[in-house]
DNA sequence: TTGTATGCGTTATCAG
DNA sequence: CTGATAACGCATACAA
């Protein structure tokens, strides 16, 4: 057996070592300018005879441009950063899937960047996405940092916020309509015969989609001459004790109260919803019948848990694509105003708000 | 009022236009050379006097390297190329979580790509990332190309594998220990007294890690002397009518035989858990007293469904800081043999596996 | 239509 | 110890 030397993959002569512009220049016989110029304007500055060689010779060579090289020269990149609040986040995630692949299909590529819920990581975030050339951010972020109490620095790329608003906005919005859905839970219920309702949340804390969507409970309700009462309960992460007390408190009124007004729930993402779930079923209460329940957020899960939960679905890929697309126009020269995208939910219903 | 000028941020005198090496250099009064130096030696290589003047010129004008400069001269990016095979995938997220982390916290950026399960496009996804100079790759891909019938090229840099095992691996590999994974789901459901067992998975099809379970249940079968029965069924994603023949076959035995054998399912992932759930369901079958389940993974969702779902949790966020540790060992230049990283799983009892 | 020369921001190789 | 200077791979103004 002959001493195995380099080794190389079968359908591949050259070695390893990346094709450059200058290679394929000189199996051309030509400059590196006229390679050049086939790559970014094909053969309209070039002979016939000229570009079917440079053609041949890049393909001969397997040659690909470096990104790297290109970025440096044109200051732009074909990369998009992508700054994620929370990637345990099922609704990030599924954000994140809508925004990849409509990205790729752009010829973008995304860097991620998760930054765990620590705010004060946002403007790094940035920082190192920038330096990376990036052409434009796609923001899943509070856009608040407490200690330096000012909005984070963008370094003049655009940017498009997606669920969560910033102060003195200046970006694209992608979002969900939170009035309208939240409008739509409320009447659901109602219409179910629920009347003594409970908005459950995520502490607001600066979350604009949070504050949103307790704003429009509140509105709901105050919009109704009707009988329905209606509260928020702001629900901390590690708080199940005052969630308990809360639902106790719903379920079972003060003295005096008539039992024909029946409780329901409505939860702020699926988080909550899988809490008061939790809870209700510690407290032994049957869902669409002791309790009526409505999530924001649809998941797998929530036609199996007790009789099926009713939610309202938020169209996150179709979220993703959007906040991806107004950021890749404004990205390739469109200097449009700043634009609100706000997309419906839709609510299916299953057994957790049963008719009485 | 004046007219206002060019716009600038309050705490930031130059315009936004990042400061280069040059600009460094100017301000310290020295060459580049030696700011590159004292960045890339600290003040080693330089006198005092000269790195404290680098040191503040560096501080005033906010600098910050440009990581595409440095990656086209020293040919690497900090950049680390993470291939998913599915982003809608929880599994894939959960380690995708890890990955991120652990190559932030080393200092490399994670781009991502994302596959959608359409094996042809491995190879382009590869492709792609290697162009960005990224200096490896994780992938949670079949390493298999139907159409090609070879395995990917990784363009001589280094890789991780995650879940699924190539063919003629020589990468490092990490995943879950499913042979030991398994023996704890069957010694569990023999132990609460159940005798006739079905696995339940999603088409094998080459996903390496479908088969291994595959594989190591038919040996917890073969091994066991005493009488415990076992098949496998594969399921294919919208075949919930073959599944339901399953469970129905399972739970009612065919005549003669004695109703002692209690019925028992082990899911190969939560997708399955789900699925198999939802018939349960539609079949009136009681989880943990007329059928037994198991599943792989474990969701939030597990303790909420029926009597909760005994599960077999991966550590995800383990196996996505050890892919990420194992490649970047390989990229700072170790080079070692081929590893395999095994972690175990964990087993939740939940009411779906009840004694009898 | 094509080639030459220059520079993007860094690092490395020389001398001094 | 420090400073010119030449690459890295590419795109473009300018010259021919």
């Amino acid at each position: 057996m002959p001493p195995k030397s380099i080794q190389r993959t079968p359908e591949q002569k050259a070695p390893a070592a990346k094709a450059t512009i200058a290679d394929v220049a000189r199996e051309a016989g030509v400059s590196k300018a006229t390679v050049s110029r086939f790559l970014n304007h094909g053969d309209k500055l070039l002979s016939a005879d000229i570009a079917s060689r440079v053609e041949s010779a890049i393909a001969s060579l397997r040659y690909t441009p470096s990104p790297m090289a290109q970025s440096l020269k044109r200051g732009k990149s074909g990369l998009i950063g992508l700054v994620v609040a929370d990637v345990a986040n099922p609704y990030s995630v599924a954000v994140l899937r809508g925004v990849e692949t409509a990205c790729r299909e752009a010829g973008y590529l995304v860097i991620l960047f998760n930054i765990s819920n620590d705010r004060e990581r946002e403007q790094e975030a940035i920082a190192a996405l920038s330096s990376y050339q990036v052409e434009g951010f796609i923001l899943n972020t509070s856009g608040y940092m407490p200690s330096k109490s000012r909005k984070p620095d963008h370094y003049g790329k655009p940017a498009v916020l997606v669920d969560r608003r910033h102060a003195d906005m200046q970006e694209d919005f992608v979002s969900l309509d939170n009035a309208s859905a939240m409008a739509m839970a409320v009447d659901h219920l109602v219409e179910a015969g629920y009347r003594e309702l409970l908005f459950v949340t995520q502490p607001l804390s600066n979350v604009s989609s949070r504050i949103e969507r307790e704003t429009a409970f509140r509105n709901c309700i105050a919009g109704r001459t009707s009988k329905v009462n209606g509260a928020s309960h702001e629900n901390a992460e590690d708080d199940a004790e005052a969630l308990e007390q809360a639902l106790r408190r719903l379920v079972k009124p003060g003295p005096g109260t008539r039992r024909s007004r029946r409780p329901a729930i409505i939860t702020g993402n699926a988080v909550m919803t899988l809490r008061v779930a939790a809870v209700a079923a510690r407290l032994g209460l049957q869902l669409g019948k002791d309790l009526g329940l409505i999530g924001f957020d649809d998941a797998e899960w929530a036609p199996l848990i007790g009789p099926g939960i009713t939610t309202i679905a938020q169209p996150t890929d179709e979220l993703g694509r959007m906040a991806a697309r107004c950021l890749i126009e404004r990205i390739e020269g469109f200097n449009l105003p700043p634009r609100q995208i706000l997309l419906s939910g839709r609510l299916t219903a299953r057994g957790s708000t049963m008719q009485e």
